[in-house]
DNA sequence: CCCCTCTGTGTAAACGATTACATATTTCGG
DNA sequence: CCGAAATATGTAATCGTTTACACAGAGGGG
């Protein structure tokens, strides 16, 4: 491995000016800048960025710290955040873990001296692990903030996303809305909930205890949640479930009980996952800009990084968009189109 | 930011002893071990592990060259990478990078001195650019693969699984199957073509170059593919599309004209997308093991960096599986059962 | 009792870069 | 023509570790 020691030599210069010439510091004749540039190239030599590091105290890379996720929702905020690094000349060093405390821990020890500051996801909340995080560098949470507590944080706006699906399906005239809830202890799924609740409130719609089910974000709870709401002496005439996974197992059991969609139930997911649009029928859900999530949380680290001393620290939201299918509103058949963006998967 | 400096000088004892403790190399007394161990431990020392990488020359990272991809390919082969990596103490560098010559020249720039290998994957082959890798460390190939070069590579059986598809369409008593192909520089797509050359080969059936289409894998080509196979005076009775997307298309549009699948035209797709399952009818195709394929390139890595010296270069390939539902074969309804395992999409 | 081995510890040289400071040469105003 | 300022380059310290080597004291065999 050529170093810039070999390159000085073989220069006949000082290994200072061979990294004044390429980092363009310092003045340099342009008769040696020449020779210097013509001998690095020759001898193939890359600088070791290990190295630099240590002396400049800049690993120019991010820690994601991410739980066991799957699918889309990883790809896309790895993508988001991605871009954005890369934008700024930085890379990503990518964790998953578990959202335990000595999971965090040990993967926050892991980093340091490779990242200069960590984004870290944590959905199912654990406040311990993530407030006495042992870190002396910057940290944007994602997904999981515990209310009030000075760190830099990102969230979806999920109880506003949840409020207006709900009032959508008040606007079509339903009055017995079911919830299929997340796992108890997951942030997202009790600001679903929160936001759930409000709408009725706004609708002045009398909450009613049997029509807040749990759930648990997977498919068979939605299934078997929609068993029981169908058992229901008073049935409800409509069933929000707090993510889509959960409302497709909806409306399998619908279907299966030979339930018409949306006439007889209508039926709503949360994030819009790419499967919400080939359901049959397809499905209303809420649009959760996942991308943008990670570009944005990005982009609050770096601010944290390059503002060390004056930065200030922010609670923020990303806003959601309603997506209405025919699962809500019986209206001319939408087939999905040909998808000319995104279908393009590399197999 | 206390250094092992700091701790010696706390301790009262050399750093090299703080280091022996630490690493659990040398001979300590355990009066002394106790006592460095209080000390770090209160201290919140950690190990600075960019300088520790520039001593021992190890960085414990292996680098990730992935193309722009999306969804559920790039989660998995992630999750398949990180598992084997963390399971061998090893972390993941990851950068998305344009596969062009330029593109994975920068990319395996900034990652020197930063990890001990990298895997990369470049499916729209530029044989120039990954030759000539300005690399000393240690590389594998994913999905694409130069044959008769000396590096490692891991592809996928692109060839088997499409000629046993195809296999199965003839099983089914077809005859005229027609294919709609990937981007020409696409080695899966055709090494996938290859296959379904094969294969009716295999049957006896004499090949007929108005059933081969042009395709780039996107939905939007599946429709227009399909509709042009509808105007042929000789329609088929089936058609293979080298990827699920545009299978994915290929139904819109035969449903769109009417047509029945699988009665009057089946249909098969290639790499077994999560929605597959779901489409109506469901798709049949043939299945990747991705997260399998991350797993196994990251162990032939980690062999290549542990066994610098006798490590023999291999070409591997990962095998498919076949699966049928009904858009080939008019079986009787299967439903999408409650999905058990992956479902729980966090959000 | 001497020498050798073993144990426990410290000193200092790496690793590959950046950069403050020193030095030598040139330029130029007065 | 002198001294200051500017330019070009080199020397060496530094970042936070690991580790080869040196050394001191203890124990044991001859």
């Amino acid at each position: 491995m050529v170093t810039i020691k070999d390159v000085a030599r073989e220069a006949n210069v000082s290994v200072a000016t061979v990294s004044r010439v390429l980092n363009g510091s310092g003045p340099v004749s342009d008769e040696t800048k020449k020779l210097i540039r013509e001998v690095a190239g020759r001898m193939r030599y890359v600088p070791h960025s290990g190295a630099r590091s240590l002396i400049t105290s800049k690993t120019e890379t991010i820690g994601v710290l991410l739980p066991d996720l799957y699918g889309e929702f990883f790809s896309e905020v790895i993508r988001g955040m991605d871009d954005t690094a890369q934008k700024n000349g930085f890379h990503l060093l990518i964790s998953r873990a578990y959202a335990d405390r000595h999971g965090i821990e040990t993967a926050m020890k892991a980093m340091r001296g490779r990242v200069d500051g960590v984004v870290a996801m944590s959905p199912d909340l654990d406040e311990e692990s993530l407030l006495n995080l042992p870190s002396t560098i910057p940290v944007v949470l994602l997904c999981s903030v515990p209310r009030g507590y000075d760190i830099d944080s990102l969230t979806i706006h999920n109880s506003r996303g949840a409020r207006e699906m709900v009032a959508h399906l008040v606007s079509l005239g339903h009055r017995r809305i079911a919830i299929i809830k997340g796992s108890a202890r997951n942030y997202d799924a009790a600001e679903r909930l929160r936001g759930y609740r409000t709408a009725l409130k706004d609708a002045g719609i009398a909450p009613d205890p049997a029509l807040e089910r749990d759930g648990d974000f997977t498919e068979a709870a939605g299934y078997s949640a929609a068993l029981e709401l169908l058992a229901l002496a008073d049935r409800p005439t409509a069933i929000f479930a707090a993510n889509d996974s959960m409302a497709i197992g909806v409306l399998s059991a619908l279907r299966e009980s030979g339930v018409d969609i949306p006439g007889e139930m209508a039926v709503a997911g949360f994030d819009d996952i790419p499967l919400a649009r080939y359901m049959d029928p397809p499905l209303s859900s809420v649009h959760v800009p996942i991308c943008e999530l990670g570009a944005r949380a990005v982009e609050m680290l770096l601010h944290g990084i390059t503002h060390k001393n004056d930065h200030q620290r922010r609670r923020e939201r990303v806003s959601t968009e309603l997506v209405i299918r025919r699962s809500t509103s019986a209206m001319p058949a939408e087939r999905p189109p040909p998808n000319l963006s995104r279908a393009k998967s590399p197999l």
